[in-house]
DNA sequence: GCGTTCACTGCC
DNA sequence: GCAGTGAACGCG
């Protein structure tokens, strides 16, 4: 008998399923894991079919009617949607968000899953035209091309304009017609692939350690300083997968999906490989999406969201660059990609590879209590001598830019010898803050009480926290007088004084304003390689996946910031990037150096990371969680509140506290104000919650969430639960 | 007297 | 999240 009743999944921030009635001609095609659309409330949405049941708790005048089912086959398969039912508990977020995440934006629409037709072109009437077209040469290629055979209108596009098409249209010689499209998924059976270099001892341990967990789940931390061959152990084990018809899945931050990373897979098996990233239009995604999905793609490398991607032939995902921060999602609902990969591979049973030259304590905890496989990379290829590491003390040294005299003496030495230096400085703009020199008036944001950062270049201020700008007052709002002084230093004006103090040197600025528009990171990058620039100065961005052989010399200008810290991953992010740093500079016959300012020259991190070492300093870092029970050896979760009145927040976060008072177990912090007290005319709060074990997190807030949303205030401020947070601003 | 804004509620 | 609802406020 089939069920009449289907529970559904609905875009809407609600932390429940909805019943619709199914009209008998629909039962038959409402399998779980399609789509349908449905009326609610005076809207009409997209829903996803969670399960078939023959009878309700809701009133039957109450349940309304599918009206339409959008797919002929499952959109999720059932694991797939076992997995994100998981998340859904895990994040303690609304499965219809967790569902509409998981789907491409064109699929939200309700636009169609499959695709059907492919569009080609082909010739009309039976002579050649050919010697009509002497005139119009590229016209006469692409019709004598087709001549031969029909060809698809996306190959074409890459070589002929819209108006080749045009003319040769308007002449009746070609037209445009839709084609089954047939999808090659066995693509395994002929595969060309290219020669694969021999590994070194420690590549060879992890490959063979890797490939045993064929078809079978676990989880191996791969940590390989820079230059070690990571690539080449992902390579190696993707190999074998692919010759068996597997797909390989890779993750890899934000900004580290360069061109050549991508040119290496696909020169190496001889195959396309699907790109996802935040450039692509909707169409764009959704075509990758159906072709993973249907198994005609081998390899997918994807950012955070491609964690998503249906497989058909799943063989092994892999997290590259583990650490990075931008695989947690920062706003909606706060997943972490390399957390949902850990539960994807469990539930489909394939191995997770996690690789890193500077692992985040979390994976490298589990490697060390023997829960993940560790393999260690330590070798660098062609025996590369590791960049030197010091310290520069700037206590009672008069400082110029930032620099001190010895730091501009050792610039200019290596600039001297022809070779490239790179600076760090992680604050974008000219100055962090304009000040009044008569009456001590600094510029505020007034929807954020943060200090208006100068832009010279583009002569205005702007607030980095909610992107507000206006242009550069003439003189002190306050007291009319003209003197405005810039305080403290962003890349800007690093630029501006190295220029200063080195005219004959050509200096660069990498940063998010700089890079702005696609492919501008790109032709800088490319411009540095070719030497054009002498002086690279920028922030965090310079610091991921791209190398530079000339640089000899990078100098992290201010480290003090991070060392004291409220954050209490600061010092390991630091530590990522001094490491990240040093292994992007430098090659076999010049030795880089890496050199800190700082006022703490003996501060014990600093000292334990430069004397032995990041795998050292995480160490000594994971026992100093230890000792202080702060993660992974607790597990937290942060409800974040907001609201134009800052009592509101406060008192709502008061009364969620309160709830939680007679739960078993759970350390709660707060309400105190967020890092970032006002933002955006919002004022914010948050409380944070810790447990000794995971499970902890998920059974107090199962129990005590539905009491938070029933408070009065729940509704009148912007409130959200972030699991495992990274960043407390 | 009516038009606009705003908080509030239900959505299956 | 969002649309429909009614109460509150403003204006001539």
């Amino acid at each position: 008998m089939t069920k009449p009743i289907a529970q559904i999944a609905l875009p809407v921030p609600m932390r429940r399923l909805f019943d619709y009635s199914l009209p008998e001609p629909l039962r038959a095609s409402a399998l779980p894991g399609v789509r349908v659309q449905v009326p609610f409330g005076s809207r009409r949405l997209v829903g996803i079919v969670v399960t078939l049941k023959s009878e309700s708790d809701v009133p039957t005048s109450k349940l309304r009617n599918i009206t339409e089912v959008l797919d002929s086959e499952p959109v999720l398969h059932a694991l797939h949607q076992k997995w994100l039912h998981w998340a859904s508990q895990y994040y303690q977020h609304p499965i219809g968000e967790i569902y509409q995440a998981a789907l491409p934006v064109s699929l939200r629409k309700g636009l169609p899953a499959e695709q059907q037709h492919i569009k080609m072109w082909r010739t009309l009437g039976d002579e050649d035209a050919a010697e009509s077209l002497k005139r119009a040469p590229r016209q006469k290629a692409l019709y004598q091309l087709l001549k031969q055979q029909p060809l698809t209108d996306a190959a074409l596009k890459q070589e002929f304009s819209p108006q080749v098409f045009k003319g040769l249209e308007e002449k009746s010689l070609i037209e445009c017609y839709q084609s089954d499209y047939e999808p090659d998924t066995q693509w395994f059976k002929h595969l060309d692939m290219g020669p694969a270099p021999r590994p070194n001892v420690e590549q060879s341990l992890a490959i063979s350690g890797i490939n045993q967990l064929y078809q079978q789940f676990g989880c191996v931390l791969l940590e390989g300083v820079t230059g070690s061959g990571k690539t080449e152990v992902y390579l190696q084990c993707i190999e074998p997968l692919l010759k068996s018809g597997h797909q390989v899945l890779i993750l890899v931050p934000e900004i580290g999906l360069t061109p050549q990373t991508v040119q290496r897979f696909e020169r190496r098996f001889g195959l396309p490989v699907g790109l996802l990233h935040s450039g692509l239009t909707d169409n764009e995604r959704l075509s990758v999406w159906q072709k993973a999905r249907s198994g005609e793609l081998g390899i997918i490398i994807g950012t955070r969201s491609a964690i998503f991607t249906p497989l058909a032939r799943p063989g092994m995902i892999i997290v590259d660059e583990e650490h990075d921060h931008s695989y947690k999602q920062q706003d909606g609902w706060r997943y972490h990609a390399r957390d949902m990969a850990v539960v994807r591979a469990s539930l489909e049973n394939i191995p997770l590879v996690l690789g890193s030259a500077t692992p985040s304590l979390e994976s490298l905890n589990n490697a060390l209590t023997g829960k993940y496989r560790h393999y260690l990379l330590k070798q660098r290829a062609g025996n590369a001598e590791p960049v030197k590491q010091q310290m520069l003390d700037v206590k009672d040294q008069p400082l110029k830019y930032g620099l001190a005299a010895g730091m501009q003496d050792k610039i200019a030495q290596h600039l001297q010898r022809g070779q490239q230096v790179m600076l760090f400085i992680n604050r974008r703009g000219y100055a962090p803050a304009l000040i009044c020199h008569h009456c001590g008036h600094v510029e505020m944001c007034q929807r954020c009480d943060t200090s208006f950062t100068l832009h010279r270049r583009q002569n205005k201020l702007q607030c980095h926290h909610c992107g507000d700008a206006k242009p550069l007052p003439r003189a002190c709002p306050s007291c009319q007088q003209p003197q405005l002084t810039p305080v403290g230093l962003g890349t800007e004006q690093l630029e501006q004084g190295l220029t200063e103090l080195f005219p004959e040197y050509r200096a660069v600025r990498i940063d998010s304003d700089a890079t702005r528009g696609k492919q501008k990171l790109h032709q800088l990058l490319e411009d540095i390689q070719q030497g054009d620039y002498q002086l690279l100065i920028g922030t965090q961005i310079l610091a991921k996946g791209h190398h530079f052989p000339n640089v000899s010399l990078v100098v992290i200008v201010d480290v003090d910031a991070a060392l004291f810290s409220a954050d209490y991953r600061a010092a390991e992010k630091l530590a990522q990037l001094i490491t990240q740093v040093s292994g992007r500079a430098g090659r076999a016959h010049v030795a880089g150096e890496l050199w800190l300012q700082t006022h703490n020259p003996s501060h014990p991190l600093l000292q334990d990371l430069l004397n032995n070492g990041y795998q050292h300093f995480a160490r000594y870092a994971l026992s100093e969680r230890q000792f202080a029970n702060l993660p992974p050896f607790s597990h937290q979760a942060l409800v974040r509140a907001e609201s134009h009145d800052p009592r509101q927040a406060f008192e709502f976060l008061s009364q969620a506290r309160t709830c939680f008072a007679d739960t078993d177990g759970v350390l709660l912090t707060g309400p105190l104000p967020a890092l970032v007290e006002k933002r955006q005319g919002r004022f914010r709060f948050q409380l944070l919650l810790q447990t000794a074990k995971r499970t902890g997190i998920q059974q107090a807030l199962n129990r005590r969430l539905p009491q938070m949303e029933s408070l009065s205030l729940a509704p009148k401020v912007r409130w959200s639960v972030d699991i495992d947070p990274q960043d407390f601003s």
